[in-house]
RNA sequence: GGCGACGUGGCCGAGUGGCCAGGCAAGGGUCUGCAAAACCCUCUACCCGGGUUCGAUUCCCGGCGUCGCCUCCA
């Protein structure tokens, strides 16, 4: 299998440290205020590469974090005037949410940087005693000099960034490149005991030391938004390296940027949507695919035309599977799954996958409509939208089946059931009194319960 | 200024040195009480200019255009 690995800007034949096994660690929220659709894309197209992974049958020890200590979560709580908890625990609330509506599934581990100060501690002691970090008033910082290799990640040139305007003149610091590896507090701040005083760590310090933790001084795959190469995924190589001697993250992947109307979306500049707002609009499920249509390395443009395309797709997707009643047995077309394996093995080709799986669906229709054997597509089929994360949620019914109720009653099935409803529908189609049966599936159809009458009988479906 | 990505048919979006992506939309058919779904057919594109080649959308060079990063950012 071919991967982009930012690290040396090229495809290469993914090798992992153990056989099977793979350490995969992603950059998650900052939980400062709520997640907007791009922090949905990056949850969503690394929970595919790692349940693509999962299903190659590797062992994958997912691990992302919460960054729960930042500036940002300082000044949003000191504007609003309460404790940063309250910020912390309303973001992360948020997060969690989407991630359950999209069918992100579980980290292994989601480690909270505030519940690993001492590994932090740990690591800066070890950078200050090799002497790659020094302390000034109760601040540490990273001598960027003193790591040779920085910029390897970003191709960032130390000399070149020198110059850029951006980089703050801050009197502490040694150079104007040093990052902070902690800070030392400043009065009605969260703040921890270290060796140098009351203080709270830099920003990249918290994903070297729970990565570290979680999965070794090196492992398999580092994961994150584009926007993250530099600074802090540079840096985080850079003190990791500098302490450990060993290399960091063997792969480093970078999902592509969301743009609304051709801008990059971006927590800084409000230019954003809501994540929570657009999934309590649209089926999650069709969000999700609006992240999968699109190369997780390319840019996403968002639009609503966008978004009713993947409504669309789904339903077709969908409309295919529920031919089929329940699960099938057979064992899954192999051939298809070859295709679909080739399109993923190349650095997550899940466009070409997508592609495989419609195709899949327009020859499981042909044969049903032939009246032939579906088994193995639906296996295969079953398979890939697994991988994917598009399977058609089940449950969540309760509020649709009082409103069935109402209309089964109202038109004479006593028992308040779809089935019965349905079955007098019949009788009434039967009998061609075709104003009954037209009714009863317009009443239907105004609480989103689509009929479809087939040669087999009705279906029923939601949406 | 430095580093990088991208430009595919009405729209979205993969991919490839010569042959099919796929989806959505549109038009025509089959089926059907109607509708929906499904199936079949049509719509055959690769920013521009050079070069390499028997042959380039695909490789190389040069333009043009769009976008991102350069210590807030998924």
């Amino acid at each position: 299998m071919r991967i982009y690995n930012t690290l040396g800007r090229e495809l290469v034949e993914l090798q992992t440290r153990d056989d099977g096994k793979i350490g995969m660690y992603v950059c998650g929220a900052t939980v400062q205020s709520a997640p907007h659709l791009g922090h949905g894309r990056s949850a969503v197209v690394f929970d595919v590469i790692r349940r693509y992974l999962e299903w190659l049958g590797y062992d994958v020890t997912y691990v992302r974090n919460v960054t729960d200590v930042d500036d940002k979560i300082i000044d949003a709580a000191r504007a609003e005037g309460v404790e940063t908890d309250v910020i912390v625990e309303r973001a992360y609330g948020a997060f969690d949410e989407a991630h359950r509506l999209l069918g992100v599934k579980e980290p292994t581990v989601e480690p909270w940087a505030t519940h690993h100060i001492p590994e932090m501690l740990e690591l800066v002691e070890q950078l200050v005693d090799t002497g790659h970090a020094y302390e000034v008033d109760g601040d540490v910082y990273f001598s960027v000099r003193s790591y040779p290799e920085y910029g390897k990640l970003s191709r960032h040139k130390p000399d070149d960034l020198r110059s850029g305007s951006r980089v703050d003149a801050n009197e502490r610091k040694r150079d104007p490149l040093d990052f902070a590896l902690w800070k030392a507090a400043k009065p009605g701040e969260p703040q921890w005991d270290s060796p140098w005083g009351p203080g709270r760590p830099g920003w990249h310090i918290e994903c070297s030391a729970m990565a570290r933790k979680y999965l070794g001084d090196s492992f398999d795959i580092h994961a994150g938004g584009h926007d993250l190469i530099f600074p802090h995924h540079e840096n985080e190589i850079a003190q990791s390296e500098a302490a450990t001697g060993v290399p960091f993250a063997h792969y480093w992947l970078h999902n592509g940027m969301m743009n609304l109307e051709g801008e990059k979306m971006s927590k800084s500049t409000g230019h954003v949507i809501d994540l929570l707002e657009i999934l309590a609009e649209h089926r999650p499920t069709a969000v999700r695919m609006v992240y999968l249509r699109t190369h997780y390395r390319k840019p996403l443009d968002f639009s609503e035309s966008g978004l009713s395309d993947a409504e669309a797709m789904l339903d077709r997707l969908w409309g295919f599977r529920r031919r089929v009643e329940g699960s099938v047995e057979d064992v899954a077309d192999a051939a298809v799954l070859e295709r679909f394996t080739a399109a993923m093995d190349d650095d997550f080709d899940v466009s070409g996958g997508l592609g495989v799986l419609f195709d899949l669906v327009r020859e499981g229709n042909r044969r049903l409509d032939a009246g032939e054997d579906v088994g193995p597509l639906v296996a295969a089929y079953d398979e890939i939208v697994t991988v994917f994360g598009l399977a058609e949620p089940v449950g969540d019914s309760g509020d649709l089946e009082d409103l069935i109720a109402d209309i089964a009653r109202r038109h004479g099935a006593a028992s308040g059931g779809i089935d019965e409803l349905l079955a007098i529908r019949d009788r009434a189609r039967a009998d061609r009194e075709w104003a009954i049966s037209d009714a009863i599936r317009d009443d239907l159809a105004t609480i989103g319960v689509t009929v479809e009458d087939t040669a087999d009988g009705s279906r029923w479906h939601r949406g």
